[in-house]
DNA sequence: CCAAAAATATACCGATTGGTATTTTAATAT
DNA sequence: ATATTAAAATACCAATCGGTATATTTTTGG
């Protein structure tokens, strides 16, 4: 690794949390070289600009929460405990005992959707991805007789992924906890009733 | 109605469509006078700075999606209806047939509450007073034998709050109504398998 | 250790930010 | 109709915005 490839990493470390907590628009400049401690003329020498550190930002920021999705889902055997994970993990998201500022899937969602095409195919990406990960599971819990066959894969992974991500905005936004595990409560009725 | 607020409420019904997509920090004075053809000493002539006009403009939101909901509620007879009722006004707020950037509590949440108090404790406040009446419907619904007794009215209305929020984000998102359609189907089977 | 190259810091740029003091225009009450 | 008041436009402010050219410092290969 050179030293410009640490200094990269670096940046996009320290600022991907800002990113997370005030936005694309919300995070200056100024932000940028105060968590870094560096100059404007370095991160310019690492990046062509702004925009190409918020991205950089979103991908550790979405590297952050999957992989850690995928390390607990791969010490899970059953496809409903699979399908679980997430509450714990973004538990630690909400609570703020991990990363900061949320889900950076749903802020960045949010913050882009109407503003800035290339940050919001990211996150459209991300979220296609996901669906499309959570469908297969469904269709291999179908195979292998865990969920009933009349169900609907794609639909099953939209609507976790919605109470999810619904589920973060509320408990974060209110900052109880006790409201994230309420709706989690419901969301283990609802794999649970899967089959 | 003086003048003053005639043009204090074209203010806000002009910018609130754009705080509601770009945000607070994304939407700057020269957004609002371009919205409003109106210039900067008219605008500080009704509104003491940025924050007011913002924090005018998310009550305006606010309000045009609640008094929908209201107004489609009150046509219900039945509980299960009245709590289905976010289904089809959301859908005319994703597919911009009413008003323009989604769900302002969303988005408001998102975007303030790591970064304006203010903003957020008045969003804070929708969540909780949403939540509330779903409650209180969800007792309602109890005391008539519609929905089973054993049953959380505040789970029940977390889980409906978070499962439309999310489904807004996703359907926005993906610009796919059809996805709303599969969430939505599925809040409508939770909503039937209340009692 | 030393020269070439790479990375960082300094100093600056024009444009835009939110906000204000003052002047001009429009509305209102008599 | 006119004097008074209210509202809107103009012209300005310092500060900050994202970005760049250049100088200085580090790193690296020989």
């Amino acid at each position: 690794m050179t030293k410009a490839e640490k200094t990269r990493n670096f940046i996009v470390e320290k600022t991907a949390p800002i990113f997370n907590m005030k936005g694309y628009a919300g995070t200056s400049l100024n932000d940028i070289t105060a968590a870094t401690g560096l100059t404007k003329g370095s991160i310019y020498g690492n990046f062509a600009n702004k925009d190409e550190v918020a991205l950089a930002a979103f991908d550790y920021n979405l590297n952050n929460v999957s992989s850690r999705i995928e390390a607990e889902m791969s010490r899970q055997t059953t496809i409903k405990d699979k399908l679980l994970v997430y509450i714990d993990i973004y538990q630690k998201f909400i609570d703020g005992s991990v990363s900061e500022g949320g889900c950076p899937v749903l802020n960045t969602a949010i913050d882009a959707d109407d503003t800035h095409p290339e940050l919001r195919n990211r996150v459209l990406k991300a979220v296609l991805d996901w669906k499309n990960k959570i469908a297969k599971l469904v269709e291999a819990g179908i195979a292998n007789k865990e969920i009933s066959a009349d169900q609907h894969p794609e639909q099953i992974a939209l609507t976790i992924i919605a109470m999810v991500e619904g589920g973060i905005m509320i408990s974060k936004l209110t900052s109880k906890t006790e409201y994230w595990s309420l709706i989690m409560g419901s969301l283990k009725k609802y794999v649970d009733g899967l089959g």
